[in-house]
DNA sequence: TTAGTAATTAGACAAGTGTCTAATTAAATG
DNA sequence: CATTTAATTAGACACTTGTCTAATTACTAA
């Protein structure tokens, strides 16, 4: 979970993981979507990969990456726990229940 | 949402936020549950505020922390719009419609 | 005012991070 | 084999970050 946080922390991870949101891609295909060297990407999904946020294939000379939700999941139900019942501020409503 | 994100990067700061979730405290109630100096403590605090996700007020000498949980809210939106729709992974399944 | 308490700000410093260029690995192709 | 292409690894470097001690601010109370 740490390592997923830290992995966060960046915004061109971030957007590599939203790039992936629709389906795999190859290292190449999101390395021309930034204004960053191949090597600065390649050092970004090795981050991302170490969280477990992305998962990696080679086919052929390509690797294909993509996202992997079940951390992004861990993630939300921490997010979720904290805006839980105990806090009156929260959004989340439990449901029914007399009085 | 940057910020947010790196100040939820740290895991002292994500303890805050979750002593927090029952309730506002003070500094000095927070600083010493953690094995680290006040200033320290003080700093994270800074963070935390710079990134929206605690609110301050100052009684007296002492200063209560409260989470807030509009920024949380963002993070969480974020996340499951990563999640959504066009992945096929996803856990989050469509309603009904036909085929 | 002086003393005491709660908390922050200032400044230093080691460790971590994001980026780059250069070199390397891995695979396809002549 | 030698070349080319896709991608990573290695190493350097500036910038950022988390922590500390020392000093300062803000408030309370005698």
């Amino acid at each position: 979970m740490n390592k997923a946080f830290k992995a966060l922390a960046d915004s061109t991870r971030r957007e590599i993981l939203g790039l992936l949101r629709d389906g795999e891609k190859t290292a190449g295909d999101l390395a021309e979507r930034f204004d960053m060297t191949k090597p600065s990407m390649s050092h970004h999904f090795s981050v991302l990969k170490d969280a477990d946020l992305i998962t990696s294939r080679r086919e052929g000379q390509q690797i294909w990456y993509a996202l992997n939700t079940t951390v992004v999941q861990d993630v939300l139900a921490w997010g979720m726990d904290l805006m839980g019942e105990n806090n009156p501020k929260t959004l989340v409503k439990k449901s029914g229940g007399k009085s």
